[in-house]
DNA sequence: TGAATGATGCGCT
DNA sequence: GCGCATCATTCAT
């Protein structure tokens, strides 16, 4: 799931105007025997919504002062999610560029909560049906040509698994791997 | 180019 | 009271 939603597009009807941007890095959380998950210790209040149906948005506050975006992708009461981790900006920059002062081109959306800050996007937008028509998913029929995986970043257990998945073409991608890449990259 | 660190406030034990 | 699915800055190399 979290590797098809690589090149879809994300849009946003925000109250400031359309906002939209192109998926290039994804991280996938399966509350079941993943101890990276929010889910993997029990429901709280905080991780509810991964919980509930898929489809829906799940939005953490984070660090004191960022947020982060998730997509639900399990039936109920099977708690998994993919974060949104990185995208390239398509429409609405100039929005994006008055909600991250400084910040530019792939900048913008160059990481989690560099994403929800540009767009805009906090705890209210927490729940959201992702078919509907305020935060939605797209797909434009883009073509990834080359999709990588890595362990995922910033956890403690867990990084065994290969489940940040990242179009290796884009340049908004928030981090290049370790070791392996430096090699291929060119 | 990478490691260390402070900012900052909420969720959870 | 501690830790956190982060980020920008600072310092070392």
């Amino acid at each position: 799931m979290a590797e098809e939603i690589i090149g879809k597009f994300l849009v946003y009807r925000s109250p400031r105007g359309r906002l939209a941007a192109r998926i290039v890095e994804v991280e996938a959380y399966i509350g079941q025997d993943d101890p990276a998950c929010h889910a993997s210790r029990g429901m709280t209040p905080r991780n509810r919504p991964m919980f509930g149906p898929p489809g829906h948005s799940y939005i953490y506050f984070v660090y004191g002062m960022y947020h982060c975006l998730n997509f639900v992708t399990e039936p109920e009461n099977q708690p998994a999610a993919v974060l949104l981790r990185a995208a390239e900006p398509v429409s609405g920059m100039e929005i994006m560029r008055e909600l991250s002062p400084g910040k530019d081109g792939y900048h913008l959306l160059n990481g989690p909560g560099k994403f929800c800050r540009s767009f805009g996007l906090t705890t209210d937008q927490n729940e959201l049906d992702l078919t509907g028509n305020v935060l939605y998913i797209e797909d434009r029929n883009y073509t990834v040509s080359n999709i990588n995986r890595s362990p995922r970043i910033g956890i403690k257990e867990g990084t065994e698994r290969l489940w940040r998945f990242y179009d290796a073409g884009s340049p908004a991608v928030s981090r290049m791997p370790k070791a392996a890449v430096r090699k291929g990259k060119g």
